[in-house]
DNA sequence: GACCTGCTGCGGTTTG
């Protein structure tokens, strides 16, 4: 046993010893060293499983046990973004404290209220909780704060690279800054991460005030080997003897799949019910036992825990079509193989999904990407004929294969956010000042890019008699009004993110899960849902329930969902492939083919020379050559100089009915400077939970920072003119 | 042209 071991306390030790350990791991023993041997900010960067819980929890618990608290209070903050994992952890930590006289105490919406009751009458040991729930203590709790958190030594963020600049990591990081100002001192912060890309920036995100003091620790080695495939299909064959593409793609998964457990990514929903469908009436066609299961966030828990169990207690062999749910988050154990059915929208996503795979010694990880592009007619357009899906795969695996993955994206200003916050600061406080509102979130909190004067004008909206969301006394406090407080106090406040209106599908009294209202349902009409075939016999519009008895026919539900966003280093690659030769060996015969095609129509209508040509009179193929958010500035300045915009992977469509519009010309008096406005008032800005609350003018300040990038728009107009 | 995440307090009923 190492020299890290020797500093651990006593209970700990035994705990080690009991479970066979032979050593601990190296990050373990670094882990041991940084913590108990100084008091500095920590990052702990491996896997999952590479065993950070514990090389964060070890050292922790045995300070706490070493040298007991003088006061009362949790000792230690667990902060998860996911039930499941909260739960998971809390039954680790459980097992690591039997015999120190420790308390582990789980908080999450389905942990009972007597468990809850409990902690906050003697609060003590670990308590591990989600962002919503230390919402709702800080709302409802808020004079408490400081005798349940007054003498916690450290806050423990899990997963911190899902967190880093979405709604939920600043709204995190806005309630840790709360509750060091609540108890008039900083808490050290210990963040795990998987390892994604450039760790500085999550050094930034766990201490802005104070990156440079954030330690650093990285598993090191552990990469298997890499084993990838590339299969290209054509789509939408009128022929009847060829079975569709999807057929196809389904036929080869239950040929090579089955018998082992797997993942496979479909990229939507609507995909996964599809390829479930498939897989499901192939086993039943050769009369065996069902081993493909859907796995979406609208089935119903009960689906889910049976499609994730047998995944993990590897009793039978189990596919699992999935989205992200499976991509991060609970232990599922080790896979065969990771499928991708179409293009993935980030190379992170993709290096978590293959994560999944090659983690037992001497196992490959294994990636099938599977590729499918139209048919092609002589009335095709450039977009199909460019195979864009499959020249996007090629890039993302390039780029994976390079060790690259997107950085987090600069902060926004998160002003719907910056409402939930303001509203929850009053309600902790009793009421606050305008002036104390703004140092809290704005000068100590995350909310820095919000300066004062927007900052007011917030206040103002939410002051403004119709919306009676806050209002001001005599002395200058701010209170909540009567419309705040009835949003405060529904418990749908706590979550700061959007979530959709939905019915919730029965059949035989079980739940099979949620159907999003924008399907148009009515009975007798069939559908496809949790992988098998249904018929509507009853809605109720009044409950939101739909009744379903099983049926043979049906069609996939629409779920919904908004566009992705692309990197600008992804399309950059897109246009090196293109402009390419030689194809990668990983890329089956079709695929080859499919890019093949693809260069050789690139150069045919002139993208190699130019970044502008004509397709037809007064409609322009347009190639950007940057990512979502600067080709949608790009269409939404145009849009609003009368052109008609379509927007693809760094191309813009761009047509007119007017001859008098001249594109050239246009984008040179951009370049030139003339000021361009991006938003007209048929442009939804809405695009955020509190969003509704704000004016207008609000709006547009914050889809600037979020949604388009105004100071790219110049010099991306000025690089096509000058490549013309 | 996409995915995911979360939720309190109280009143009523049942059971020991």
């Amino acid at each position: 046993m190492t020299q890290a071991f020797e500093r651990l306390a006593r209970p700990i030790q035994k705990w080690i010893r009991s479970q066979g350990w032979r050593e601990l791991r190296q990050i373990q023993s670094q882990a041991v060293h940084a913590i108990i041997g100084g008091k500095a900010d920590l990052i702990i960067a491996a896997n999952t499983a590479g065993g950070k819980t514990e090389a964060a929890f070890l050292p922790l618990i045995s300070q706490v046990l070493d040298e007991p608290a003088q006061a009362g209070g949790f000792d230690l903050l667990y902060i998860g973004p996911l039930k499941a994992l909260i739960s998971d952890q809390a039954h680790r930590l459980e097992d690591i404290c039997r015999e120190t006289g420790l308390a582990v105490t789980p908080w999450h919406g389905d942990v009972s209220a007597s468990v809850k009751n409990r902690a906050l009458k003697s609060p003590g040991g670990i308590l591990l909780i989600t962002p919503e729930s230390l919402e709702a203590l800080f709302i409802r709790r808020g004079l408490e704060i400081p005798r349940l958190f007054g003498a916690t030594r450290a806050i423990i963020i899990d997963e911190l690279h899902t967190v880093l600049d979405s709604e939920r990591g600043v709204q995190m990081r806005s309630l840790l800054t709360r509750m060091e100002l609540a108890i008039g001192r900083p808490i050290r912060r210990v963040g795990l991460s998987a390892t994604l890309g450039d760790m500085e920036l999550a050094r930034a995100y766990l201490r802005p005030d104070n990156p440079d003091g954030v330690g650093l620790l990285k598993a090191e080695g552990g990469d298997a080997e890499l084993r990838l495939q590339l299969r290209g299909y054509i789509a939408g064959d009128k022929d009847e003897e060829t079975p569709s593409a999807t057929h196809r793609i389904a036929q080869h998964l239950f040929t090579n799949l089955r018998g082992s457990d797997n993942l496979v990514f479909a990229g939507s929903r609507q995909s996964v019910e599809i390829y479930a469908d498939h897989l499901r009436r192939l086993c039943e066609d050769e009369r065996l036992p069902q081993e493909f299961y859907p796995h979406h966030a609208s089935l119903s828990r009960d689906h889910r825990e049976f499609v994730e169990r047998r995944l993990k207690d590897g009793s039978k062999p189990t596919t699992a079509i999935c989205t992200s749910t499976l991509e991060l988050g609970i232990d599922i154990g080790d896979v065969t193989c990771v499928a991708q059915i179409g293009a993935p929208f980030s190379v992170a996503s993709l290096w978590q999904r293959l994560g999944r795979s090659g983690r037992r010694a001497g196992q490959p990880a294994v990636l099938r990407q599977y590729s499918v592009e139209t048919l092609l007619t002589p009335e095709s357009n450039y977009v199909d004929r460019l195979r864009l899906g499959l020249v996007r795969s090629v890039a993302m695996i390039d780029l994976l294969l390079e060790k690259w993955c997107e950085p987090p994206r600069p902060q926004a200003l998160h002003l719907s956010t910056l409402v939930h916050q303001i509203l929850s600061v009053i309600a902790e406080r009793g009421g606050a000042t305008a002036g104390r509102l703004y140092r809290i979130l704005c000068q100590e909190g995350p909310f820095k890019k919000v300066e004062v004067p927007v900052f007011m004008e917030v206040l103002k909206a939410l002051g403004q008699p119709e919306a009676g969301l806050i209002e001001q006394s005599d002395d200058g406090m701010l209170l909540l009004g009567q419309a705040g407080e009835k949003l405060v106090e529904h418990y749908t406040f706590y979550a700061v993110f959007q979530t959709p209106e939905e019915y919730r599908l029965i059949s035989g009294g079980k739940e099979l899960g949620t159907l999003p209202i924008v399907n148009v349902m009515a009975p007798g009409m069939m559908l496809i849902f949790s992988g098998r075939r249904w018929a509507i016999q009853e809605i109720d519009d009044r409950d939101k329930v739909i009744m379903v008895n099983p049926s043979k026919g049906g069609t996939p539900p629409i779920f919904g969902g908004d566009p992705g966003d692309i990197h600008d280093r992804v399309i950059e690659r897109m246009f090196e492939v293109l402009e390419g030769t030689g194809a990668p060996a990983y890329m089956d015969r079709t695929a080859r083919d499919l890019l093949e095609e693809a260069r050789r129509h690139y150069s045919q209508i002139g993208l190699a020379t130019s970044s502008v040509v004509v397709l037809s009179k007064n409609r322009y193929a347009l190639a950007t050559r940057v990512g979502t958010t600067k080709t949608m500035t790009l269409a939404l300045a145009l849009r609003a100089s009368g052109f008609m915009v379509e927007t693809h992977d760094g191309f813009l469509t761009v047509s007119s009915k007017d001859d008098a519009f001249d594109l050239n010309g246009t984008l040179k008096r951009i370049v030139a400077g003339e000021p361009v406005n991006l938003f007209d008032v048929q442009t939804n800005l809405v695009f955020e939970k509190f969003h509704p609350y704000l004016t207008r003018g609000l709006l547009e300040t914050d889809a600037l920072t979020a949604k388009v990038d105004h100071a790219a728009l110049r010099g991306l107009c000025e690089q096509i003119v000058e490549r013309w």
